[in-house]
DNA sequence: AAGCATGGCAACCGCCGAATC
DNA sequence: CGATTCGGCGGTTGCCATGCT
């Protein structure tokens, strides 16, 4: 049998409370505290009233630590930004927000914050309006045609399924679908990478329509197929990526990281299950197999960033392990997946790419057995992003990169199991972002970080530009998971992609509606196939660390 | 001034994982 | 190991204050 029942269910008092009760309540748990049962405590105080009532007058109201009033405008972005990456974690977000409780915070945004967004959005909406955005591909094959439908029809279930309205499902401006057939005289939205870039300093002139790099990669792009890296291998190697992903070491490291992180947030996962907000006239599916549209502001994007990883198949998903996500100011978990790819979401909600994350934490679960990469973290102002961040004047400076390369070797940066304690939530909530890695690593870090820096930084630059290149003239192509059936395109609602990739980088192209989608295997089909441009120069650092 | 609409927010509801029996 | 409750969370409701006509 179980417990007894905590109270009578029709003698409790509801209702507003009284300042009598208030008074009752707050002189109790000031002299004897919580107990740590509330269902015994009203009792106790003497109160008619649900012990969960109790505590929650008392959590949300009474609370001597409970900051009343407005909120002040930083506290505005943090739930903006925080929302932006964890959706509406309110219990999370609160954490981040001391003296506010999970109860002010979603009603603040449900009151405020969610009509100044949805306003906001609505006037981006109209000024990204332009005849260009609404390109019809011109030789739209039947099968484009059937992804098409596909995808609308998957937009039509996602919508009726989310009632709730959050960041993610506001509306956008329609964009490409995921296999327009490009060309170089293709005119592109105006909220196409390029319009964007145009309107930030870091280009003093427009840069030129990048070109397809090898004729390969021209044909794959026109190809109605839409995962031409699934194409392009063969079935061996299909099979051998299948056996990789299912492999018994990366299954059990998933489940363990997993359970560990499970027990050091002290939370359920975050749902990867539970409906996901959707684009509501974006007329893109936003299912997590299917495509987020290009030129999208993250933090108005229909990824809900609780749900920011990639699942390769649903067996991935229901083994799917937790990362680390957020910025200086906020560490949260997000799902990642248990394939060798790392899965994050940087992203800064304010920023017009939906870029800039800095200071991530980043647990490369690519390892065996929960050993816990945790990548580098780059301070701010050591590199910038090449937009600079002039979309947020109190960002300037800010723009570190985070990428694999300043993740020391697996056995001395990984996590320790021999002292599980030393990363636990309350302090991670807390911690300077300098702290985050294990002290007795964090002048190893440091030095790996300097080095990557000064070797890095410009060929990083260049090589992001030739992503975003890539990203612009084919959203999508990047989605490259052969495991995924045809038509699925990018997985929105992460980005999942190699351990030396940056969070820059994959959050520009996850503001561009890019899913990165690499892996050692594909990277190399997409050395063989495209040529160095793919390039991608910590590759073998991360294979070995593997 | 009355009636209605809207906004803000405290409180409730239902669900879920953990704990307990 | 199953049944049941507890504690916590996110979503929703409904009351009250304020603003508008």
């Amino acid at each position: 049998m179980g417990r007894a029942p905590c109270c009578d269910k029709a003698n409790v008092k509801k209702g507003p409370w009284s300042p009598d009760e208030d008074a009752k309540l707050k002189a109790f748990i000031d002299q004897h505290g919580t107990g740590g049962n509330w269902i015994t405590l009203p009792s106790k105080a003497g109160l008619k009233r649900c012990g969960k009532s109790c505590r929650l007058r008392w959590i949300n109201y009474l609370r001597p630590d409970i900051k009343h009033g407005n909120f002040t405008e930083d506290e505005e972005l943090m739930i903006y930004r925080l929302h932006a990456n964890i959706g509406s974690r309110w219990s999370l977000i609160a954490a981040q927000l001391p003296g506010r409780t999970d109860n002010d915070i979603k009603n603040y945004w449900n009151t405020r914050l969610k009509k100044k967004l949805s306003e906001r959005n609505l006037e981006q909406h109209y000024q990204q309006q332009s005849p260009a955005s609404n390109i019809q591909h011109s030789s739209s094959t039947s099968q484009q045609q059937q992804h098409e439908t596909r995808l609308a029809k998957e937009n039509n279930n996602s919508q009726a399924a989310d009632h709730s309205m959050t960041t993610s499902s506001l509306s956008f401006p329609p964009c490409n679908p995921p296999h327009t057939p490009l060309d170089a005289t293709i005119s592109m939205p105006q909220n196409n990478l390029i319009s964007i870039m145009k309107s930030h300093q870091y280009l003093s002139s427009p840069p030129s329509l990048p070109e397809f790099h090898s004729p390969q990669m021209a044909q794959d792009i026109a190809s109605p197929n839409p995962n031409p890296i699934a194409q392009l291998m063969t079935s061996v190697e299909q099979q051998k990526m299948a056996d990789i992903v299912k492999s018994e070491d990366l299954l059990s490291a998933a489940v363990e990281s997993s359970d560990h992180l499970l027990k050091i947030w002290g939370r359920q996962p975050l749902s990867h299950s539970s409906p996901t907000p959707s684009s509501a006239s974006s007329g893109i599916s936003t299912d997590r197999n299917t495509y987020t549209p290009a030129g999208l502001d993250r933090s108005e994007s229909n990824i809900n960033a609780a749900e920011c990883s990639v699942y390769s198949s649903e067996e991935q998903q229901q083994q799917s392990g937790h990362g680390l996500v957020g910025d200086s100011d906020a560490l949260l978990p997000v799902m990642v997946a248990p394939s060798p790819t790392l899965s994050i979401d940087p992203i800064h909600p304010h920023h017009p790419l939906g870029a800039g994350a800095d200071d991530v934490p980043a647990l490369d679960f690519s390892s065996k057995l929960g050993d816990v990469h945790v990548g580098g973290l780059l301070d701010d102002d050591m590199i910038r992003t090449p937009f600079g961040h002039e979309d947020s004047c109190q960002n300037q400076g800010e723009g570190s990169l985070l990428h694999s390369g300043n993740t020391v070797k697996g056995e001395e940066l990984s996590f320790d199991r021999e002292e599980p304690n030393w990363w636990p939530a309350p302090q991670l909530m807390s911690m300077q972002r300098t702290s985050l890695i294990n002290p007795k690593y964090q002048q190893q870090n440091h030095e790996v970080q300097q080095q990557i820096q000064q070797q890095q930084f410009f060929a990083f630059e260049q090589q992001q530009f030739h992503r975003y290149e890539d990203a612009m003239m084919c959203p999508g192509r990047l989605s490259l998971d052969p495991s995924i059936p045809n038509g699925s395109y990018g997985k929105p609602h992460s980005w999942n992609h190699g351990p030396s990739s940056s969070c820059n980088s994959n959050a520009l192209m996850s503001g561009l509606g890019i899913i990165p989608d690499y892996s050692i295997h594909h990277h190399h089909q997409q050395m063989r196939h495209y040529g160095p441009q793919f390039s991608w120069p910590d590759a073998m650092n991360w294979q070995e660390t593997r």
